[in-house]
RNA sequence: CGCGGGGUAGAGCAGCCCGGUAGCUCGUCAGGCUCAUAACCUGAAGGUCGUUGGUUCAAAUCCUUCCCCCGCAA
């Protein structure tokens, strides 16, 4: 199929590279580059540099309400869009500008956890399993009908990394499966009544705030590694947990027990026995590593 | 030129401001203790203090070149 694929970050690259190998990609949207990264230098997009290397034509719109920007989408004369967290909100005329519309892979079985962030929202919310969606592009955020979705199960392992990873893979195969039958494959309305948002994170949530429980800390730890990654702040230096253990343990909220080896912090229940840390300017490491020549005061509390 | 921290023994850190014998907690090796041990005791090996040049009687420490790592912010 003539395919116009419009995505921008990491979760994107396996789909428009499973695109490209089994499809013909004839342009690629994707966000403008922006200034990131230490000294601000002016990065494009995973996707921007994936379609580079293979030639495909990039677009980076900052709009596509324009009208100008929509007679030039649908000149492509391409069969179908996909869509893949591309960032931008696609109305109407883009949508349909093709014979087969618009499909969208997004990384939450739907109707669960529509918007931006749901990779994250499905491990900190304890989900038994999580998974990729299948679904048409309708003007309405995510609530398209569904092609096809399938599901991996969220263990104690899961991060948020590891859930991006594996789903951005899952999505790739799931797509290429739903354009292969395309045809075929009737798409099932969501069920409204089961619908549930995943808002944006935000940096404030990724501080630790052990008035809550050990349980929901430990969940937050996993979802936001390796992004924006659970944090505590000890003597002013901000210290990242990349990976902690709930044990009982009672203390006021926010105690600090350490001794050679082990460094608890206690919660609003029980406590979290701290595994993986990194302090500000080294890199991540177990935590015993980091004790051997940093101390913590033992009984300090935390805020 | 967005802001900032760091590179010292295999690991993690201190020492640097106020130049003067390189230190701590572990690990490793050897010996000892013990029914035994990842525990304890004793001892040992292991470092051109990231790199370049400079200042000085003397540089891990002060100034300088470059390389690398990381936090913030995006």
């Amino acid at each position: 199929m003539k395919i116009v694929f419009m995505g921008t970050p990491d979760f994107a690259v396996p789909t428009l590279q499973k695109l490209i190998k089994n499809h013909e990609v004839i342009c690629v949207y994707t966000r403008a580059p922006k200034p990131a990264g230490r000294g601000q230098q002016l990065l494009k997009s995973p996707i921007h540099q994936l379609a580079e290397q293979n030639g495909i034509e990039v677009r980076t719109p900052k709009t596509l309400r324009d009208a100008n920007e929509q007679a030039a989408f649908k000149a492509l004369n391409a069969d179908i869009a996909v869509v893949a967290a591309y960032g931008l909100i696609l109305p109407r005329e883009i949508i349909e500008a093709f014979e087969l519309g618009c499909v969208n892979v997004h990384a939450s079985l739907l109707p669960r956890w529509r918007g931006a962030a749901p990779i994250m929202r499905a491990v900190e919310a304890g989900d038994a399993q999580s998974g990729v969606s299948i679904m048409q592009v309708v003007e309405a955020l995510d609530a398209g009908a569904v092609y096809k979705k399938v599901n991996v199960p969220i263990t104690t392992a899961t991060t948020g990394g590891t859930l991006h990873d594996a789903l951005a893979s899952m999505g790739a195969d799931a797509l290429c499966e739903v354009l292969a039958h395309f045809h075929k494959i009737k798409p099932e309305p969501q069920d409204e009544s089961l619908v549930t948002y995943a808002a944006k994170v935000s940096k404030e949530e990724a501080q630790l705030n052990f008035s809550l429980s050990a349980e929901v800390l430990e969940r937050k730890i996993r979802a936001f590694n390796p992004f924006p990654m659970a944090y505590f702040e000890y003597k002013g230096e901000r210290f990242k947990v990349l990976k902690a253990e709930v044990m009982d343990r009672t203390a006021p909220a926010g105690t600090l027990i350490t001794d050679k080896d082990s460094l608890v912090i206690t919660c609003a229940d029980k406590a979290l026995s701290i595994s993986q840390i990194q302090r500000q300017g080294k890199k991540p490491m177990p935590i015993a590593e980091l004790l051997r020549g940093f101390q913590f005061e033992n009984g300090a509390v935390l805020k």
